[in-house]
DNA sequence: CGGTCTTGGTTCAAGTTTTAAACAAACCTA
DNA sequence: TAGGTTTGTTTAAAACTTGAACCAAGACCG
């Protein structure tokens, strides 16, 4: 099969969001480096800790949600547990998990770091935007990752399978 | 002054975008890490290199277009010249400055892994995109870019001074 | 010219991060 | 209970990045 190529338009669009997303990352992980020390990496577990009910998450949910490997989110909360912003709790009901809490420490970093980094994520990128190419730019990224994480899913959508996310205790035993 | 946090809006496509970024760029390195063996940079170098004239390109502009360190570009060249894909060469009129040049071996590195590498940026995201979605894509990216880039440029935009780019031959002098 | 500043590029050492494979414990299911 | 799966960590190796120091070559200026 013969290859399709980018169209000039697509390649215009393709070096655009390369270069972007390129100047934007380093831009956020400067800024964070600078004024909390830590990588943007870091940075989100804090802040999908901090999102989460009871600030705490299984490691394997928080890996999903962050899109990353559980063995690089291991190195990622070891480092912030040493620097006491994450503990590590056992779930209660499943002895295999372990939990992600974020800390009181954790806690008042981020809020001394998020109005820094709100304000680079809108100097870099919102403050650019019309209120319609925010919407733009939802609507094509959510369907890119659609595409890229259902892959997994749509093959088993026959299956209603539900797996028990998120350390909670089991369903009662219907009488 | 009180920060100005993220709209409900501007919170979806921050995190649209997050994910999205995130999940492309393992699913392309991956693919040319399979593919190609190497990083998704070192097929950005090689890639550059192929759409310059004579195939070359000076260190600097090359880091500058790749928007990286000379010294991350150092390495990466340094990487790709072992295995025999880039070949560094002095510029003749410029003797600090050195060229980074495609081989022919690079070049056919280049064509054998190009399909696959375009193949995946079209399943991973033009084929999700509409036609308009493109446009939207490059207006807001391109946008972006300027933004970030030309903080440097805009201070001095009063001084027309142009730099000789790219290693090239003095003009003539004036009679 | 000679001195100074800037630019281009590399080197080097240190540190960070990523990967992949192997592992152990806990859970599930038949 | 046996066999498979999920969860999470460990480990060692490799890959990568950073930043400062450095040298050489050009530019500038009196």
């Amino acid at each position: 099969m013969t290859t399709r190529w980018l169209t000039p338009e697509e390649q215009r669009a393709w070096r655009a969001y390369l270069a972007a997303t390129h100047l934007l990352e380093d831009a956020i992980d400067r800024q964070l480096q600078q004024d909390a020390g830590m990588p943007h990496l870091f940075y989100s577990v804090l802040a999908n800790l901090s999102d989460a009910p009871e600030r705490r998450l299984r490691m394997t949910d928080l890996a999903e949600t962050l899109k990353i490997t559980r063995s690089r989110l291991t190195y990622a909360v070891t480092r912030l547990e040493r620097d006491g912003l994450v503990r590590r709790e056992d779930c209660r009901w499943d002895k295999r998990s372990s939990l992600a809490v974020l800390t009181d420490e954790g806690t008042a970093v981020l809020e001394r770091t998020a109005p820094g980094h709100v304000e680079t994520v809108r100097a870099t990128l919102f403050d650019r935007l019309t209120p319609e190419q925010v919407g733009q730019l939802e609507e094509i990224f959510t369907g890119v990752v659609r595409g890229l994480q259902g892959d997994a899913t749509e093959a088993g959508d026959d299956v209603p399978w539900r797996r028990r996310s998120s350390c909670a205790p089991p369903p009662p035993a219907e009488p």
